[in-house]
RNA sequence: GUCCCCGUAGCUCAGUCGGAUAGAGCAUCAGAUUCCUAAUCUGAGGGUCAGAGGUUCGAAUCCUCUCGGGGACGCCA
């Protein structure tokens, strides 16, 4: 509804070139805005304030010159200036009418916006290392993620979904003489487990369940000899060398083969905890797969060309200082190894050279001193440091009986994602992990989440979903049926000020779609939902649907109809399933 | 030390290109309640938007400073 409104502005202000030349760079779309009371009708514009100064009239006067080119629309009933200047439209009943309308014929669709050819969004999320189980962090994560891809797809945007796989580098080396030890282990060998390595009782399921085919079980003493002592001064040196001996033990291949079979199964572990809880990518980007095709030393090769490299102590140098960042980062050691941030650097550039406009990483808070450098190394490499957008995601706590929930994995208590989705479910951990904004840390009431009661949003908007599918239940049993066409002729008998404000509400929702998706801020769909449920009941509690009087109830019914399509339109945003019965 | 986030009702929080009298839920209080669904309903009270300056027609919102809380800062991955 708020296009139709600025365009009646639009129109009003081409018929007024001296204003329209004042207005000229302002987006009038921002310049209309819902009201907050009803008193001020349903739209108020402020442009004429904005002219005021351009102009060099009072904002009152521009408003009438406006208000008096506007002319007659179906859609208004009246027009008012009001306080400093603001123009106030009150919507025609008929208006309202139409939008529901819109509703029920574009059902599932309604609210979004025709796909549009770019820019190409590459969305980046979760991408937590392959060393073990998600915790409830990645959680939030994936959630926020998911819930961002589906309102830019719902904005229009082509969205590419991706998880990178940190499955090179040092860490899996850990991982595998984790699960090699717990191999040897299980066969009887018993060598000091290192404090570096991943203690999780996982990693011994893992040792039991990969082929070992042709390995042989080398002794303890073969195992054990020579190696330094472990200590939590330098937890390093100990599990360095234990990868050390197993690969001298097994071979490259073989060492290779534990890996490899340990970094699968977690991940598709991970995958399978992902799908479950209704999150999808279209692509699990690996980081061998850059340093098999050489990505990474392409990418540097590209940074040198352009002078982007030193050397220096032995190292090679990126001077991210160059673009903003506070120090110079390492890319190449003096021991040859390329730093994680030479594979990030090209793992983004890669991004951007497989034909992504606009890359947009969701990222765990404590990544955030890694954003100035990767988007100084786009920028160093010749695209623009907007290209890259990042969104932190702040740490979670849970609470249950008003207490703090311990999150060790030590302690053993909870930590997974998929013990939290057994507690709560997979809806109400969907909707409450992106109930608050991003960059807010969240608190998450494990027992809010659970009860079945009007105290807990996602039931309070579920139910109102289901309770529009028992009416029509309950319609079927007293042997009557909805008249559709008769329902949409009859729209003229809903004068209740609850069904007003139902109605209203519900023509927010492309607005709300719209808002939230160009700030990543699914927080605002949560929040409208909620009190779009609200009105719904107070609705529901006020009035009955099912009357004597065929127009007026099949009108109501058409009402609640439209009401149930923006509920479950809604919900499927979020990743919230819409019941039909509770 | 540098940087980031936050401070709004008793509690938990909305308030997003600056807009009119700052909102909701819970809690509290007062009423209603044999009703399509049972997880009630209606209404009321409750505020120095941390504080001080500034920008302007207009500031919870933008800028500066102060106070208070949380977090991040590796030739780790």
């Amino acid at each position: 509804m708020k296009p139709i409104v600025a365009e009646l502005v639009a129109s009003a202000l081409r018929a007024l070139p001296e204003l329209a030349e004042a207005a000229d760079g302002i987006d009038l779309d921002g310049t209309v805005e819902r009201t907050r009371d009803a008193s001020h009708g349903d739209f108020a514009c402020n442009i004429a304030m904005r002219l005021a100064k351009p102009a060099r009239k009072k904002p009152r006067d521009i408003a009438a010159i406006i208000v008096a080119a506007l002319g007659d629309s179906a859609t208004v009933d009246k027009i008012e200036i009001a306080g400093p200047g603001f123009i106030n439209f009150y919507l025609s009943a008929q208006a309202f009418h139409a939008e529901l309308e819109r509703t029920l014929a574009q059902g599932a669709s309604y609210g979004r916006q025709a796909p549009k050819e770019g820019p190409r969004i590459n969305l980046e999320f979760v991408s937590a290392n392959p060393t073990g189980p998600l915790h409830v962090g990645h959680g939030r994560g994936a959630s926020y993620g998911a819930t961002v891809g589906n309102l830019l797809e719902a904005a229009g945007y082509p969205v590419h979904r991706e998880y990178y796989v940190n499955d090179a580098g040092r860490q899996m080396d850990i991982l595998g003489a984790s699960v090699w030890l717990r191999w040897l282990e299980a066969n009887g060998v018993d060598v000091a487990f290192p404090l570096g390595g991943y203690r999780g009782e996982y990693i011994r399921n893992i040792a039991d369940e990969i082929d070992t085919a042709g390995l042989d079980v080398p002794t303890a003493e073969s195992v054990a000899r020579g190696l330094p002592g472990d200590s939590d001064d330098d937890k390093d040196a100990y599990v360095d060398a234990l990868v050390a001996r197993a690969k001298a033990l097994h071979g490259e291949d073989g060492f290779d083969r534990i890996r490899q079979q340990a970094l699968e199964s977690i991940r598709d572990e991970i995958r399978e905890d992902l799908e479950e809880f209704g999150v999808h990518f279209d692509e699990w980007f690996s980081e061998q797969s850059l340093t098999k095709s050489n990505r990474v030393d392409d990418a540097l090769a590209v940074l040198e060309e352009r002078g982007m490299l030193y050397k220096q102590d032995g190292a090679t140098w990126f001077p991210a200082t160059q673009f903003g960042d506070e120090k110079d980062r390492v890319v190449v050691r003096e021991n040859g190894v390329k730093t994680y941030f030479a594979s990030d650097i090209a793992y983004h550039f890669d991004k951007r050279e497989r034909g992504y406009d606009h890359l947009i990483d969701i990222l765990g808070a404590d990544h955030h001193g890694y954003v100035t450098r990767v988007r100084a190394g786009l920028e160093a490499m010749g695209y623009e440091a907007d290209d890259l957008e990042v969104k932190l995601v702040q740490f979670v706590t849970l609470y249950r009986g008003g207490e703090r929930v311990q999150m060790s994995t030590r302690s053993g208590q909870f930590d997974t994602l998929r013990q939290l989705r057994a507690e709560v479910g997979n809806d109400a951990a969907r909707f409450y992990y992106v109930s608050r904004s991003n960059d807010q840390h969240l608190d998450f009431d494990l027992d809010v989440a659970k009860s079945q009661s009007s105290d807990n949003p996602v039931y309070y908007i579920q139910y109102a979903h289901a309770r529009v599918a028992s009416v029509f239940r309950q319609l079927g049993e007293k042997a009557l049926t909805w008249d559709k066409a008769n329902g949409r002729a009859q729209l003229g008998l809903l004068g209740e000020p609850q069904e007003k404000a139902l109605m209203t509400s519900m023509s927010r929702y492309p607005e709300v779609l719209e808002l939230a998706a160009n700030n990543r801020a699914p927080q605002h769909l949560v929040h409208y939902l909620r009190d779009l449920a609200n009105d719904f009941h107070t609705y529901y509690n006020a009035h009955a649907f099912i009357v004597d009087d065929a127009g007026l109830r099949d009108a109501r019914l058409y009402l609640v109809s439209a009401a149930r399509v923006v509920i479950a339109n809604g919900l499927g945003i979020l990743g919230v399933s819409a019941p039909e019965k509770m």
